[in-house]
DNA sequence: TTCCAGACTA
DNA sequence: TAGTCCGGAA
């Protein structure tokens, strides 16, 4: 009995006061100002375009993001398509040239060597359309798991589990969302799959993306800003320190 | 765990 | 100007 109970405890846990920490991050993030909001991948596929080609564009510009300026990928992504991407093109074109167009991306000689493989593999395995399956989209090169779980979402409006990135994994450590701390994405998004329930699954990168990269960012979080500032572990912590030394701000609000 | 190719910022 | 940063591969 005591281990099953033990049992159903640990299939129970949920963080505290998710319901409202999330409520508040929606609130933070009604405006839509921040970066992924419009310059997110799914804003650089060219809708008018048919679906295999619009698809081809939101693994292309998944394969180009940088860092956490959107508007960098988005500029590369624009560059691409007056090119006119699709896969052929891409195939056509030579690695310099293509290296010209994507290069302020970060690590943009290996992207020009992934982007020419996938290409390849696209065209001949797959009618030049992408895979339809994580496992699959995570065989490409270049390709890992928070790109393919986005791609699943994006491309093919299929459900296949949280896109997590760097701010998601940092986020949901900072406010425990995942029972213990992880130091890879691939274990946050378990532990955030673990108690989550699905219909939130989609909405949670786009949220904690936009709040990662106005608020609760990397370095120097704005925590005396933030909504969750009492009930965020990490913030009641960062602002009880700043209190003590106040000569030497953490926030630099402005 | 380190590398990539720079950009940003404290 | 030194430190930190994406996400995937080796």
């Amino acid at each position: 009995c005591t281990a099953i109970a033990t049992e159903e405890k640990k299939e129970k846990w949920e963080p505290e006061n998710w319901q409202e920490v999330l409520d508040n991050i929606r609130e933070m993030r009604k405006d839509r100002t921040a970066p992924v909001d419009t310059m997110g991948c799914e804003k650089c596929g060219d809708e008018t375009a048919e679906p295999k080609v619009y698809r081809f564009h939101t693994l292309v510009s998944l394969m180009l993001s940088s860092q956490t300026k959107d508007t960098v990928t988005h500029a590369a992504m624009q560059k691409l398509r007056a090119q006119g991407l699709t896969v052929p093109k891409l195939l056509a074109m030579d690695p310099d040239t293509l290296g010209k167009l994507i290069y302020p991306v970060g690590f943009w000689k290996r992207k020009v060597e992934y982007l020419k493989k996938t290409a390849q593999i696209l065209k001949d395995q797959y009618d030049e359309d992408i895979p339809n399956t994580v496992e699959s989209l995570q065989s490409l090169p270049g390709v890992g798991p928070k790109m393919a779980h986005l791609c699943m979402d994006i491309a093919w409006g299929k459900l296949s589990g949280i896109g997590v990135d760097t701010h998601v994994h940092r986020i949901s450590n900072r406010l425990k969302w995942v029972k213990k701390p992880t130091n890879n994405p691939e274990a946050t998004r378990k532990g955030l799959e673990f108690w989550l329930s699905v219909d939130l699954w989609s909405e949670i990168n786009w949220l904690l993306v936009g709040f990662g990269q106005e608020i609760c960012t990397p370095v120097s979080p704005k925590c005396s800003q933030c909504l969750n500032k009492s009930l965020c572990p990490f913030g009641r912590s960062s602002l009880r320190s700043q209190k003590k030394s106040p000569g030497v701000p953490l926030n630099l609000d402005s």
